[in-house]
DNA sequence: ATGTCAACTTTGATTCGTCAAAATTTAATT
DNA sequence: AATTAAATTTTGACGAATCAAAGTTGACAT
């Protein structure tokens, strides 16, 4: 049916609206004007409006010529099937198949187009059905329905705070690598040591003794969720506790985003 | 670099010629007709014309107007690439996701386009290395060689014989949904009860006793390898013996063609 | 040797996704 | 209001892959 051109572009066109609605109201959706669109599809504008004109044809979206373009109910569910299918295969890859968190972007990016319903239902049953991906970012439901956490900014915790790496928003491979080996891949539990806003410095401990300072803009970059205080948790992860991965092969049980949710 | 259109041609261009030197003595490779190319690709004559110029062009085969076409050295190892990635990619999903041999092609079809480097030689970790898909054709290795068994048609056993079923020749869904049923998937052993050429009827004998009688065109849809023969072959399958699968999370034992070489 | 026919090639056209460069519109500034 | 700058649209073109239909060729059968 849709090209993964096509694909593409709902994919992205979702992503900016989410963006670009970070933290407004919600409230009527206001359109993806087409210059945004075309820095991220990474073509000429003229390129975007040609798009934008086949597209709203076949009624992905409805194009208000020098306003943007906002998806139709048709163009959304296509464009969360295909984010559904780049987070699931992330997840695959990383879970399963050794992959870091740094290294999935591009594969997911070429697999996302090249996997049925039917094969995207085994993974998501192989996985037990993952709510996060493994940057932490949420992973449609195959009704749609994106999962939903509080999450809260590493850089603006307080002094004390029982915290839970939970989402890398920054998702460049320079920044994604720094988090791997600094050891801040979402599904780690640490303390905020001290957040000291003149000095723009954020220390964290992790439970084995870990410590580790992160200036503002890295902190900003780390998406935390409150951890139940409890003191002296020793037990690594409670793998009786798991939802019902009949099969979950993952390497690093860190990594499974299912864990986030139980705590 | 190529397109998935141009992958689909050289593999398809292998195949035919494969299929056409079958039996034949390993000598000059006679030039693929286009006719034929054109059917297997399901476009028009024309247009695998215009292809077969364009490719020459790139390098990838020899075009000699009117007779056909051979792949260069080049050509021939892409196509041996894109082969390899789709038979790695049917046994994945078979031997980790539940999927069955009849439903497996038109996956990999898509799959083999949209599968890097890395990740192929992950999933190829991840199987153990395995030399044969689930039908049983010979996956090319990282190195482009083909790995290399001596078959015999089942419809060529005789009575008595203790044989393997090692490979599915006859591909089409109906077939393939048959062999399911019927329990002759590659890596079954049994015994040839009788092969009785006139009545074009061959009745064989799994080791759990059960009986089935094939037709001449079935069973010669059907390759094995001949059995050391060995009386009750009890032990479903020495698991010690494994080739090196660090992670063998095979779903069935049986499908998985490492197996296959080991007897 | 010649005519026939199947196999192949050519031609002209189409669709998709793209570009560069010129034209237009809108919004902001003066 | 007039000017300017930024964003957007239009225009004309192109490469890849395809088709249908018309034209060509060559091997075989007479």
């Amino acid at each position: 049916m849709a090209s993964a051109t096509v694909e593409n572009y709902v994919k992205q066109i979702l992503l900016l609206r989410e963006a670009s609605e970070a933290g407004t109201v919600a409230g009527k959706p206001s359109p993806v004007p087409l210059g945004k669109l075309s820095v991220r599809m990474n073509v000429s504008p003229g390129t975007v409006t040609t798009m934008a004109k086949n597209m709203a044809r076949d009624g992905l979206l409805h194009y208000r010529t020098r306003a943007g373009v906002v998806l139709t109910p048709k163009g959304e569910r296509l464009a969360l099937q295909v984010l559904r299918k780049h987070r699931l295969v992330e997840m695959f890859l990383v879970s399963t198949l050794q992959f870091d968190m740094s290294e999935v972007h591009a594969e997911a990016e070429l697999l996302e187009h090249a996997i049925s319903e039917k094969l995207l239902a085994r993974i998501d049953d192989f996985l037990g059905r993952p709510q996060f991906d493994p940057h932490g970012d949420a992973i449609p439901g195959a009704d749609g329905k994106m999962p939903h956490r509080k999450l809260c900014l590493l850089s603006e915790c307080a002094a004390g705070d029982r915290i839970r790496i939970s989402r890398i928003q920054q998702q460049d491979d320079a920044f994604l690598r720094y988090v791997l080996d600094a050891g801040l891949m979402p599904g780690v539990a640490l303390t905020i040591e001290s957040a000291d806003l003149p000095a723009d410095a954020f220390s964290v401990v992790f439970d084995d003794g870990r410590r580790l300072t992160l200036g503002g803009k890295a902190a900003s970059g780390i998406q935390t969720t409150a951890e139940v205080s409890r003191k002296n948790v020793e037990k690594p992860a409670p793998a009786s506790a798991k939802p019902s991965p009949d099969k979950n092969l993952s390497g690093s049980i860190l990594l499974n985003m299912n864990e986030i949710k139980l705590y």
